[in-house]
DNA sequence: GAAGAATGCATAGCCCAACTATATAGCTAG
DNA sequence: CTAGCTATATAGTTGGGCTATGCATTCTTC
């Protein structure tokens, strides 16, 4: 399992982590009994982190198509969770911007979801932590590096 | 940053962990044209690794509910890709076990997705990789220990 | 500066995974 | 043998995801 330099085991360990990254997905939604989705919180995850954006461009980030994300933006906008900016130079367009209470309800639900799912990793030992740590950076800068070809609009891959 | 003891780095820890999984999650979404979807990859790879067994432990091993366990069955049956036994000593009951054919086509899937997510990963360096495969270890055996808890009927803790 | 192409978002209509509530069938105790 | 529990199935809803398409606006080009 560990002979860690040929092909073999990176096909290995990718579909490894997509297995494991579905189970944690299933962990995590059967810890919360918060109504709203997780594509919610994802979008405005987006929003925070990247600052505000047109509709287009944050379902291209979020890797969703612009229909689906249209969806989402009007969820959000009935619960006032984000707001949508009238574009001064494009009458077509909105820029849409992640509203204080969204960020609120947010944090709200990432602490739910970590009272819920504290009880299992409470025990991890510093070495451990620090592995899911780097291990969490190793995966964001490649899922940045995949966004970054989507956000001009390219095709997948 | 490593600070490690406290709460509040386990709760950034796990925050960050399952924010970065949704996107993991979106990534692997895109990067394949499967017609088929992830809870029937998720459902034979758990009859893979677990063996046979009763429908309703299996939509508690697989975090769903029954009735969503017995739709997903019956469009794994559809394909041909599990076989349902009857239990000998229950005849409420079926033993669900994963095809020879299902098993290829979790195969066939996974090497799709992987050679779709691949060129996000290709040049990862050793220790990289050896950080997530430990990191991957990590989250299964608390997933595992979290299953074990579902496995005899408990809630969600 | 108007016609046609390209762009940005919305709508329509579909599929599927997930849920709750409930029905049906079989087992088990008394 | 009946009461109740257990194992799966069915019904009906919600919501995220998609493609196809419509409509308004901007850009381009002559």
């Amino acid at each position: 399992m560990h002979s860690s330099t040929d092909t073999s085991s990176l096909t290995a360990l990718i579909g490894d982590l997509v297995s494991v990254n579905h189970r944690l997905t299933r962990l995590a939604a059967a810890s919360t009994a918060s109504a709203e989705s997780p594509a919610v919180w994802r979008t405005i995850a987006v929003l925070r982190d990247l600052g505000p954006m047109r509709l287009g461009e944050l379902a291209r980030v979020s890797r969703v198509s612009q229909p689906t994300m249209t969806k989402l933006v009007h969820t959000l906008d009935d619960r006032g969770w984000i707001r949508r900016i009238a574009d001064a130079n494009d009458a077509r367009a909105w820029l849409i911007s992640a509203d204080p209470s969204g960020l609120e309800a947010l944090d709200a639900w990432r602490d739910e979801l970590v009272g819920a799912m504290a009880p299992y990793f409470d025990d991890l030992s510093i070495d451990e932590r620090e592995t899911l740590a780097r291990a969490v950076a190793v995966i964001r800068t490649r899922i940045e590096r995949a966004d970054d070809t989507a956000r001009n609009g390219a095709a997948t891959a």
